[in-house]
This record gives structure tokens, C-alpha cells and sequence, in this order.
RNA sequence: GCCCCGGUAGCUCAGUUGGAUAGAGCAGCGGACUUCUAAUCCGCAGGUCGCAGAUUCGAGUUCUGCCCGGGGCGCCA
């Protein structure tokens, strides 16, 4: 699974290049068959024992047989990093404390300090698809495309970052009965579609599903308006396409107002897929993975648990595991078995090595399924490559309901969902009222550019900053609380970094050599370094709130430098220099950061 | 009935293959502004980590059982 090994030591970071001297040491110490144990090296959890600390003696010890705290020692001995750390110290049952050097930090930071900040991107040609946003036609978006759309959209971003290639596909529902309804329904009328507004198609869409639910004959009706499409005739076409493009105008929007990457080139809806349906099926027929049950076409799947176990206590059936439908008895295919194609097109014919799929949490099983099933057909095998075994990674990154302050998933007082576009206006409105307040001497124009993207911003922070996978709860006040963890708490601390490198005068060394010496600016150079290695962690993990609890870290470390360390004022030039050399190193990590998560910077706020 | 996710401070949440005294933010209380943007910072207070067992030098973290909340469970997407 893990094909991407970030292990390999980074100039800049010194938990790595400390843990890479460790396991020399514990290659010395036990043996060369020790030379790839973890070493375990973390930030210290207590600045009063020093900067970093390595655990491996306790649990190596264990394993080895050997008393922990004096193997700790005897790994401390064959310890050969004079040029990184003070020698460190053994403390408690075995843990290995250490205190790194100024000049070592030093040189660290000089080294980070390239446009890369020292993220070192993969290869070119690492191809992933993020199945994202998931329009549905006739629809406005609202809140359940939101979370989907940020985080896909952070997703991507992060991705790119990294240096693989990612393909945003919009999976809209494009194709089904609920289509054949709405046509229908149009063409009856004599609507005329040029003149449509994607308000006027909801109200259509709605009514052609309330004469369909109370009429037999209008549902018949749909039902062969379907079949019309689906053969591609010239009017039931030309009409899909129309409300098609009426739809997603509106929609792209609402995707601009967000400042997603997502364009039409990604429409990947589920009519793509039209054609490559019937293929599904027949291939896991053909292999014996599908078979016929009451008229329907399934996979089943093996029991996990095979039998009962040892213990024979529990003498009932395992329950099998529900199966998978991918056509129904009436011969119409379903979600899965566009899922499936999507897969098999998506691996086999795109290359992607990655598929994330960025959907809601109640999907769980949905996924599960299909990746099983997919698997099963080897349709994860990746093609053309030597080693022919190698298979795609199959990621469904489920998300957790937006709810109101009640706890109950978000909705507005008439029962309905809250439009995504309302919900945007609302919050750059409301960031709107806020900067005219704090800031008024701002222009106007300025003022709206803040108002967006803090207004913006904020809502993106507050979806991306908890785990994807639990509901979290919408609360304006919070969010836009412009104290604490929020977006525009990390913008205004981007803000004010700016602001000195305005004043600074023109005579500083841009490239002065660092100098840490004081507490905050060595707690903040700690923290500046950490930042490739936690990137390269979200790439593979995908948890993005750890991007954002660590952007929050870094603000807040920074505050505490600016309160102490007088950066302009500085004793000397030189000092100056240095500071204002850290300050723009923290401004190009907040930026980027920030950047990776889709929330703009600003100058001034 | 079965499966999945969650339960940590008054509220919203972190907690990295098991590590030292469980951390933030908000709210509360007390301080710091002729500023390098106070949209900030510093300090105080606040906890039976849902409950009970098990594993071990050590459990919020692993295992088992139970309680509570949410979600899902063959022809919707």
C-alpha cells in the first residue's frame, strides 16, 4: 500500500536526520538487522527536556531483551551527531532526550528556504482522479456539495503540490429516470429552454417528479422519454444538453466563488459512462464474480469472518455481507455499476494510480463494495507497466454532515436544504459587516476583496480544520470569530508579517544568515521545519485538518515571536536581518499552506 | 438483527506504529495598546478521557463485553 517512502532523510528536517543517525546507532548497538527499526524521534512534549525525543530504547529493548534504559544509553554512546545536538539525556524508563545546536538549526533553515520550502515533489507522471462536487442536474448546488467541493478542491491542490497530477472529475448525475421526468416534462409543456433560469428547472423538476409519483401514464411517459434519450435522439438530446448547460452554469458560479480548480474540462458525468455499462457487467459475468439473483445481476462477497472461531461459543451463521447490485431485474444499471466503469476507465484507460473519491460518510458501505467487487475483477491492476502487479490506490474520503447548532444536519427553517450560493453570499456578507467595522479606511474595493476572502476563507477553514470524517458543526459566530482557530485569524497573522516587510528599510540582506538564539525565534524555527514532512504525511494520509492544525501551530508561534523578538528594532543590523529573513520564510510557509488549503492571502485586512 | 462512525474541559475540537504531568480555541476571570496591524499577546481557572474488565514497566490510544448518539443494510443516487 505504501509505495511512497518518505523516510529518506531530508536536509531539512531534523527529526529525520536525527532518526537516520539513530538507526545507525542501533545498527552499531544491535545489530545490522536493526538498521531500519523506527527510531522514533518526536518533538519533545515537554520543552524542559529538550527539542526532540526518541522512544525506540524502551520499545527495541522489550524486543530485544535488553534492559531499556541502559540500552538507551548504550545508544546515546554510539550516537555520532555532535554537529546536530547537545549529548543528549536519558531520562524516565529510557527515553532519549535531545537538545539540538543553534548552527544546526541554522543551517536547516537556510536550507528550507527555497521556493520549494523544501517539499520535495515526486516525479512527473503520477496521475490521480478526485471524484468530487457531484452536480446534480436541475439542481442548485447546497450544502451537501459543499464539503465534497472544498475538500476535493484542497485535495487536488495538495496533490499538485506534491508533484502528482491530479484529475478532478466531476461526477454529475446527468443520467437516469430523474432525467427522462424533467424532459419529458419540458417537452410536454413546450418550454423553451434558451430562456430558462436554473430556479425555473428546479420548480420543473420538481413538478415533473409530483406528476410522475401521481400518475402512472406520465411516468410511462418518462420512462420511454429515457429510452429516446438514451437511443440519442436528436430532440431528447438537444434538450439533455440544454438543461445540462443551464444547470451547470449556475453551478460554475458557485464553483468561481469558491475559487475551485475544478473547470468543464473535468465533467465526467454519469452519461460518460453510458456506453461502458453493459461491458461492466458482462466481464464480471464472464468471470464468474457476478451471477443472477432473482432476476438481478449481483457480486457477492466472501464472509470476512469464514467460520466460527475457536471458542465455538457463537454456533450461528457468519451473516453474509450484503451484496452488490449492478443491474436490476428490469435490466437498468445503477450507481455501482457506474461506479465500476468509472473505476475501470479511470485506472485502465486514464493511468490514474490513485482514485479518491470525495463523498459523503454515509457512502461507506457503497465504496467498500464497489472497491471489493473492482478488486475482484483486477480492474485496480494498473496497465502497462513491468510490474504488472502493481495496483491503484482505491481511497474514499468520507466526509461527515454540516449541522446547525442544534446538532442536526443543516437545514433551512422550511425543512429544506440551505442553497450553496446563499450560504457563500452569507458569509462574505457577513465578513463584509466585519471589516467595515475593524478596518473602514479601507477603499471600498478593498473592502470586498477582504470580505471575500475572509468571508470565503473562513468557511473553508471551519469544513477542513476537524477530521473529514465526523459531522461538524456550522456556527457563523465561531467561525468568523476573528480570535482563535479560523481562517482569518491565519490570514491577519499573514497580514501582519507583510507589514514589516513593507517597513523594513533598503538596506537589508535578504539573504542573511539565520540566527537563533532567543526561545520564540528557536520554538518558531522548530516549527518552520516541520512543514515538509507533515505536507508529504497529508499527502499520503489525505487528512487535511492536520495541514490546518499545523498552519495554526505556526501562527501562533509566530505571534509569540513578534511579541518578543523586535524584528525592525533589532539590536543590531544584523539580528535585523536575520528576523526579517525568518519572518518572510514563515510568510512564504503560511502562504503556501493556506494556498493548499484554497483560502486566499491578503496584504492588509 | 447485522455492519460502520463517534463519545476527551461548560461549548467546539486536537491528541502521530502504546510513552513522561491528557492539549488547543471559544466562553469565564486577571493583565498588556502614544503598536513592527490589539482582527494580537501573556497569565489563571477548568478533566471519573462513556462504563467495566483484559494485555504490560506504561493505555485517551490495543483487545473483549456493555451503555449512549448518529449513519448504513439487494434491485434510489
Amino acid at each position: 500500500m505504501q509505495s511512497h517512502n518518505d523516510t529518506t532523510a531530508k536536509s531539512g528536517d531534523p527529526v529525520a536526520v536525527l532518526g537516520q543517525r539513530i538507526q545507525q546507532a542501533l545498527a552499531q548497538v544491535l545489530g545490522p538487522e536493526y538498521a531500519d527499526a523506527d527510531p522514533l524521534v518526536r518533538p519533545a512534549q515537554n520543552k524542559a527536556f529538550g527539542d526532540f525525543q526518541s522512544n525506540a530504547a524502551m520499545g527495541l529493548g522489550k524486543k530485544a531483551g535488553r534492559q531499556p534504559r541502559q540500552l538507551a544509553q548504550e545508544i546515546v554512546d554510539a550516537l555520532d551527531a555532535g554537529d546536530l545536538c547537545e549529548p543528549p539525556a536519558i531520562a524516565g524508563p529510557g527515553f532519549i532526550n535531545i537538545t539540538i545546536r543553534p548552527e544546526a538549526l541554522n543551517a536547516m533553515l537556510a536550507d528550507m528556504d527555497q521556493e520549494h520550502l523544501g517539499v520535495e515533489p515526486l516525479d512527473r507522471g503520477h496521475l490521480v482522479a478526485v471524484d468530487m462536487v457531484g452536480v446534480n442536474i436541475a439542481k442548485a448546488m447546497h450544502v451537501g456539495h459543499l464539503r465534497s467541493s472544498i475538500i476535493g478542491d484542497s485535495v487536488c491542490r495538495i496533490l499538485a503540490r506534491l508533484g502528482y497530477e491530479p484529475l478532478p472529475q466531476n461526477h454529475l448525475g446527468d443520467w437516469g429516470l430523474q432525467i427522462g421526468m424533467l424532459i419529458d416534462y419540458v417537452m410536454q409543456e413546450q418550454i423553451d429552454l434558451d430562456s430558462l433560469t436554473l430556479p425555473d428547472l428546479e420548480v420543473a423538476y420538481r413538478e415533473s417528479n409530483r406528476r410522475c409519483k401521481e400518475n402512472p401514464e406520465a411516468l410511462e411517459r418518462a420512462k420511454a422519454r429515457l429510452v429516446l434519450l438514451q437511443q440519442e435522439q436528436p430532440a431528447e438530446i438537444d434538450a439533455w444538453h440544454k438543461v445540462t448547460r443551464i444547470t451547470l452554469d449556475a453551478c460554475y458560479e458557485a464553483c468561481d466563488l469558491m475559487d475551485l480548480t475544478l473547470t468543464r474540462d473535468h465533467e465526467r458525468g454519469e452519461s460518460f459512462y453510458r456506453e461502458r455499462l453493459k461491458p461492466v457487467v458482462d466481464a464480471l459475468l464472464e468471470r464468474g464474480i457476478a451471477e443472477e439473483s432473482e432476476g438481478a445481476i449481483i457480486v457477492r462477497f466472501p464472509s470476512e469472518n469464514p467460520s466460527s472461531d475457536a471458542s465455538g461459543e457463537d454456533d450461528e451463521i457468519d451473516e453474509e455481507q450484503s451484496p452488490l447490485v449492478i443491474q436490476k431485474s428490469d435490466a437498468g444499471y445503477l450507481y455501482a455499476t457506474t461506479d465500476l466503469a468509472g473505476i475501470r476507465y479511470r485506472v485502465g484507460e486514464l493511468g490514474a494510480e490513485r482514485l479518491i473519491y470525495v463523498v459523503d460518510a454515509r457512502q461507506r458501505d457503497h465504496f467498500k463494495k464497489v472497491f471489493t467487487a473492482a478488486g475482484m475483477a483486477g480492474w485496480d491492476v494498473l496497465p502497462g507497466r513491468d510490474d504488472s502487479e502493481r495496483k491503484a490506490e482505491l481511497i474514499h474520503v468520507a466526509f461527515g454532515a454540516v449541522c446547525g447548532k442544534d446538532g442536526k444536519p443543516l437545514k433551512t427553517r422550511e425543512g429544506e436544504n440551505v442553497k450553496l450560493m446563499d450560504l457563500l453570499q452569507e458569509a462574505v456578507r457577513r465578513a463584509q459587516a466585519i471589516v467595515q467595522e475593524k478596518n473602514p479606511d479601507l477603499s471600498d474595493q478593498e473592502k470586498a476583496e477582504v470580505a471575500r476572502a475572509v468571508g470565503i476563507g473562513c468557511v473553508k477553514y471551519a469544513d477542513l480544520s476537524s477530521q473529514l470524517g465526523k459531522d461538524y458543526v456550522f456556527d457563523w459566530d465561531r467561525m468568523l470569530a476573528f480570535e482563535g482557530n479560523t481562517g482569518a485569524y491565519l490570514q491577519n497573522q499573514y497580514v501582519r508579517i507583510r507589514s514589516i516587510g513593507r517597513k523594513a528599510p533598503d538596506d537589508v540582506n535578504p539573504a542573511a544568515p539565520f540566527c537563533i538564539e532567543k526561545p520564540h525565534e528557536k520554538d518558531l524555527a522548530l516549527t518552520l521545519l516541520r512543514y515538509p514532512t507533515m505536507l508529504a504525511g497529508v499527502g499520503r494520509t489525505l487528512e487535511v485538518n492536520k495541514l490546518c492544525q499545523y498552519l495554526f501551530d505556526l501562527a501562533q508561534t509566530y505571534s509569540a515571536f513578534y511579541t518578543e523578538c523586535p524584528v525592525l528594532k533589532a539590536e543590531s543590523p544584523a539580528l535585523r536581518d536575520a528576523r526579517l529573513r525568518l519572518c518572510n520564510l514563515t510568510a512564504a510557509v503560511l502562504a503556501d499552506g493556506l494556498h493548499l488549503l484554497g483560502i486566499r492571502t491578503l496584504e492588509r485586512m
